[in-house]
DNA sequence: ACAAAAGTGTTTCCGTTACACCCATGA
DNA sequence: TCATGGGTGTAACGGAAACACTTTTGT
């Protein structure tokens, strides 16, 4: 922090959501469509200016979700992706935008609710093809990869499931994010294995079809050690 | 981003940075002394608001960098760490401040020059046991745990070390930043042995004594794979 | 010759990979 | 009884940990 406190910038400080969940065995986003300019039509990450003077950025993040979305945290994972602040990512003023990465399960209650605009999912592989406004092509690059990155030494892939769910679900949530397959056998025991990671809870499901399979809920842990690594196909820098 | 675009509330964005060294074989960070209330006397990072509506938040950051050291940019790394917003954090106004994360090597030059006030090094140990202004503590705890990880699955160790170093150099490093031992022998075959890690100069130093030692520069890799881990005693939720 | 630090070889261990087969249910 | 998905055992492989000895310099 500077010692002198001369003039302060007029800068407009943002929020902005990557909100990421597994649908119709496809990695989904949430995202609105802009209704003014600049950018009126194209697609772009849900979020807005802080309130307040006064309200936490945090709180911002989770009072837009709730806003755009209609969704009370359930199960809900968030956590600071980076912040935004090329001066001219925005041609309005200079705007820095703080984003946040968020992980649901599938919803059975699409996006309703709430004044969402026209928040929707849309698969990340067909909003990254068309045109985004803004920086959030890069900011749903920067997303992907931490998510990708956390799901191999962290728990965060069950934030992807219902609070109940099979092993098997689990994988398909790895299999789709990393777009990979795994090893079934391999997958069941080091998840099975690991401490923490998984509580079966006794009950048994036949919604899949076929042998009915054990559920489980998220456990305790929130790292991964030894970590489930991804086959190195698909070495990119983020450093 | 949001549609609506009311008042913008009124929130100051300064840039703070922790700027890590080994020096003395231990690892430590560059603080100045505030001159100032709040927290006068006190020790806190470098750093300050933006010059303008329209300075590069990245490029502020280097700016205070050579404002406060001195330092220009040789062999510098620097990254975004995470970004500090808690309502109250300054009780002057809102200040919301993007931290960034910089690795040095230990400098002939200790920080002399610039408009430094009272830039020093302080050993990290000692500066978590001190008083801090701010969130600052906090901050240096991030970017500690920061540098600890990518340590393990990237090459971000020679950021520490100078042009040519040795490897048992790079292995201090190691070390100091992870306070453990690590195995001479594991380490000089796995760092030797990672494609792109380290570049042999083919010179020799004796600057440690004893029988001399091969050079290396950094190699262009930037990410460690496999990685190298450290022990897991110390396993702390980052996520 | 000796002290000091750099460099090398090998065995053991643990976790991952790559396999094929049996199990429990609904149709 | 068959189709569908769930669950298990094991051998081979690869990287990491744990170990002691030789080499090259200065003194």
């Amino acid at each position: 922090m500077s010692e002198e406190e001369w003039t302060i910038p007029d800068v407009a400080v943002a929020v902005d959501l990557a909100v990421l969940t597994v649908r119709a065995e496809q990695l989904q986003i949430l995202l609105v469509e802009r209704g003014i300019e600049p950018f009126r039509g194209a697609l772009a990450l849900p979020g807005g200016f802080l309130e307040s003077a006064l309200e936490d950025i945090e709180k911002a993040a989770f009072r837009e979700l709730a806003e755009e979305t209609g969704l009370a945290p359930e199960g809900l994972y968030l956590e600071q992706l980076k912040t935004y602040g090329t001066p001219d990512r925005d041609p309005r003023r200079r705007v820095i935008t703080v984003c946040y990465l968020a992980v649901l399960p599938n919803l059975p209650t699409p996006v309703a609710g709430g004044d969402a605009d026209v928040a929707r999912w849309v698969p990340v592989e067909t909003a990254l093809a068309g045109q985004l406004a803004f920086d959030h092509a890069q900011i749903i690059c920067d997303a992907l990869e931490r998510t990708r990155s956390k799901l191999e030494y962290t728990t965060l892939a069950t934030a992807f499931c219902p609070a109940e769910f099979t092993v098997t679900e689990l994988r398909r949530v790895y299999e789709i994010v990393w777009g990979e397959q795994l090893e079934p056998r391999n997958f069941h025991r080091k998840v099975t294995g690991a401490e923490g990671f998984l509580v079966p809870t006794g009950e048994k499901t036949i919604r899949n079809g076929g042998r009915p399979a054990l559920l489980h809920r998220r456990g305790h842990a929130s790292l991964l050690h030894p970590a489930l690594l991804r086959s190195r196909g698909s070495l990119e820098v983020t450093a």
